[in-house]
DNA sequence: GTCTATAACTCGATAGAC
DNA sequence: GTCTATCGAGTTATAGAC
């Protein structure tokens, strides 16, 4: 059931409110008072519990990284024919991203501020293959059902269309006008739109 | 000609030395010793200048919002057919994100920060129109040019297959296995991918 | 304008009582 | 396990000599 804080252990609330604190505001600048105050805690319960700061971000960081990468690898090696693996990534991503909307611009930023080893943090030691994905773009150009594409050029967009809506939200929201409900629909829109034109754009 | 440092007065070199520091780290993680060192100069000329880190943030952020945005404006406003438009669009704006390919994610990064008014801080006041592009679209649509097309997505889809790579990319380098040169080599070539994609996507 | 020195403050982390 | 109190390092910002 929905019991927000009373059932809750320690634990759980801590790694909520770190959670909210760092997606919120990032690594350097979110405060340990912070994460304590929106756990209802006391700030030394915290290094009882997860030792440092950095420690405890980089559990709440191995999470969010978690919940972004493997779907992407999962639908690189599916089994689907090409148009319904394009159709089911974009819709099931757009939907994982419209509920965690602030998890990506969490994500790529500090992955681009740290320099280090995200794969061994990330993946343990394996990243996604694309060349499955590959050899099935270069087999449906062979049989003539798409134009010359290059498959790389297609994943990028695909990603691309799917996550970057989310993090340019505040520059969207002024260039279109849009407030939050309108900003809303034109994302769930999204889920069906996204695989229409990357498929308009590559079918013969 | 390229006198580094020694033709640079004071203020030139904190700029520069600012726009380097924040951009790499962001507001939070950036300290004015950082900035004072990579200026060659003292911490306390960093406040005679500019008074306080919040303003000299202020002066780099505003530089680096009104590199990415106007280009936008000018392209949702010009007068080209809808095409040509889509070509020079994606083509300069790829060029631009080339030559600075940190400043989107430092921009959008901090406009999720900041909650308040970046209208008035970036446009003094008056946003860019994309009305005018919403009508070529429309037209061309009833013109039976293209296909039955949302502007907005449309638009949306633009930018982010423009911006979104350089954003992403320790994601991209880690899910293809791209080296720097690769990467490059890539990015060069979706300054006429894109388009093309585009293009062919919405062309009845 | 530019520097050194330092004040004033914030924050992560620990000690120790309960 | 959880709290209060506090230490010590690091940071922004200022005072004041040159």
């Amino acid at each position: 059931m929905v019991n927000k804080n009373k059932d809750q252990s320690t634990e759980e609330k801590i790694l909520a409110a770190a959670k909210k604190v760092f997606i919120e505001k990032g690594m350097a600048g979110a405060r340990m008072q912070d994460i304590a105050d929106e756990a209802g805690i006391n700030k030394a319960l915290l290094h009882y519990y997860f030792r440092s700061k950095e420690k405890l971000f980089q559990v709440i960081f191995k999470a969010a990284a978690g919940n972004l990468f493997p779907r992407i690898q999962s639908i690189l090696t599916s089994n689907l024919p090409l148009f319904d693996k394009i159709e089911q990534f974009t819709n099931d991503y757009i939907e994982i991203v419209i509920e965690n909307p602030y998890l990506p611009l969490f994500v790529l930023n500090e992955m681009n501020k740290q320099r280090d080893n995200f794969i061994e943090k990330i993946f343990g030691g394996k990243p996604p293959e694309m060349h499955l994905l590959a050899a099935q773009i270069e087999k449906e150009v062979k049989k003539g059902t798409i134009k010359k594409t290059s498959p790389g050029h297609l994943i990028i967009n695909m990603i691309s269309m799917c996550i970057f809506p989310f993090i340019g939200k505040p520059m969207i929201q002024i260039i279109m006008q849009l407030d939050e409900l309108q900003f809303r629909n034109m994302m769930e829109q999204r889920k069906k739109l996204v695989s229409t034109f990357i498929i308009d754009s590559i079918k013969k």
